[in-house]
DNA sequence: GATGGTATATTGCTAGAGTGAAAAACCAGA
DNA sequence: TCTGGTTTTTCACTCTAGCAATATACCATC
């Protein structure tokens, strides 16, 4: 009886659960339709068309009296199905890209032929990578590779930028704890600092990390810092899928994150600042060595 | 007998002459196809029709034995025409996006009809706002816009983002002076601290202290440093744009600048990075109380 | 006034043919 | 080999119509 759900309606339905988790709802809680779609940032169309999918999959349950959605199942249990294709076809650029597969200039209907795409799936996967600051459209017809996370050299500059950035951001006039995200991640880092770090996958490990400076950032409330930080990751990420992280450091690092949170959440600031500026240090050093 | 230039000739010609006038070529110097075309990203085609244009208004001359084009007029009497009419709707957007004529949410057909733009233009304005980080594809259809420089509170946001960042470009390890670039600046900074800060335009004196911060940046050759304040740049030239900006103080800026760049071509770096931050920190301070 | 349900209006993608412009290859002369 | 000139190929934009998906407005119920 299903109809093959649109993309968007796939990444509705994997928002949805990701909004479930976050609240750490109870089964049997409402899903009110409307403040879903606003939190998504959609219409009421795609919502309700992701709750269907989610009621097959027996996520979530038909509430009786009055129609509508509850949560059915608990938290624990769900599962994070992504399935998110564009994102597929993004990495299998970055990944053919960073493999000297694709030439320095390309044309768009070449992208289309070489990875099967239609013109508006090439158009979105382009504005993605321009945002991100690694392609850039010519004067003329076709795009540009710019140099991205490749070398060493650019790779030393991130962290350098980093350092620059980060302990500058906690020392914002408009610096505010947030705690509830900070204990959010601080629990995350506590987990892989107790063992969780030798069994996650690379990526999981990447993300929590990132999480954690960035939820930390995003206390300045300056948008400059907190963009800066996000454009820089974005990069970091693609070439960080490739490495393999000696995971007894990632867990000493992850011991780190767990104090620099402390501090935060016991009003030390300055001292936060501080620690995570030699944190940097530390790390930029690490990964600077175990790749040359 | 003039066919009507497509935008890309316009571009290239207007980009012709700016190259005629950096490279501070003498009458009767060659200009030959290939270079400019690898120069400017583009095929030599479009490097043709704008040298066509070029010769008929006269800039330019057909070299008699051999064919080819050569420089016609000394460097000092080029005009600049820009005549850039995809900047014109994107300024036009601008305007009417800080002036609350534009709701925060827009579809795409909606921008067409309202500033009478055909499909194209529309993806190519929208890739440049987006690019400059004011404007977001939402999930499903249509674009939300992003807070911008409106508010005084990020436009301070902005100025401490650059204390944190530009003063820390210049102790980078590959820190090294580009003679060239840094003279050239300080000649145009000279000026206007010479007198020309009260009779030039709003749009020029912000372009050369633009000019000036990131030729400096640049210097580090850190891609994230200068990345990272150009965004910031085109974000404030929006903003700068509607100031009436009290001249007698640019004037006084424009002469620290001249201090800065003397310090770097010396090769007292430290000092002028010591500098830099102090001068960005009035700034800061002029500003938020000008418009308080 | 919330909320779920439903109907309507808009949107942006698709597809295909045609087209002017730009990229790329080729040529000839110094 | 370098240059300007020429030709060929490829590209992306422009139309058109049609359409499924999305956004929006409206309705009924509690």
């Amino acid at each position: 009886m299903e109809q093959t759900p649109t993309p968007l309606t796939r990444q509705v339905a994997a928002r949805i659960v990701g909004y479930i988790r976050e609240t750490a709802a109870e089964p049997g809680t409402r899903l009110v339709e409307r403040t879903l779609a606003a939190h998504l940032r959609v219409s009421r169309s795609p919502v309700r068309a992701a709750l269907r999918l989610l009621a097959d999959e027996g996520v979530v349950a038909v509430a009786e009296p009055g129609g509508g959605h509850t949560v059915a199942r608990p938290v624990t249990e769900l599962t994070v199905e992504t399935g998110d294709e564009d994102e597929e076809q993004y990495l299998r650029i970055a990944s053919d890209r960073l493999d000297g597969e694709l030439p320095d200039r390309v044309s768009e209907s070449e992208l289309a032929r070489r990875y099967a795409l239609t013109p508006a799936q090439v158009t979105a996967v382009l504005r993605r990578i321009s945002g991100e600051g690694w392609i850039e459209r010519l004067p003329g017809y076709g795009w540009e590779f710019q140099p991205m996370l490749t070398s060493q050299e650019s790779y030393e500059d991130s962290y350098r930028f980093r350092l620059a950035l980060e302990p500058a951001a906690l020392l914002e006039p408009g610096f505010a704890v947030d705690h509830a995200a900070i204990e959010f991640v601080r629990a995350q880092q506590l987990e892989l600092a107790e063992g969780a770090a030798h069994t996650v996958s690379n990526t999981e490990l990447f993300a929590r990390n990132r999480a954690f400076h960035e939820a930390v950032v995003a206390c300045s409330h300056n948008t400059f810092f907190i963009d800066s930080l996000r454009r820089v990751d974005n990069l970091r990420r693609l070439i960080e899928y490739r490495r393999t992280l000696p995971r007894d450091r990632a867990a000493v690092r992850c011991r780190e994150h767990v104090d620099i949170a402390d501090l935060l959440l016991a009003g030390r600031t300055a001292d936060a600042a501080e620690y995570l500026r030699r944190h940097l240090s530390t790390v930029s050093v690490e990964k600077t060595a175990s790749s040359g």
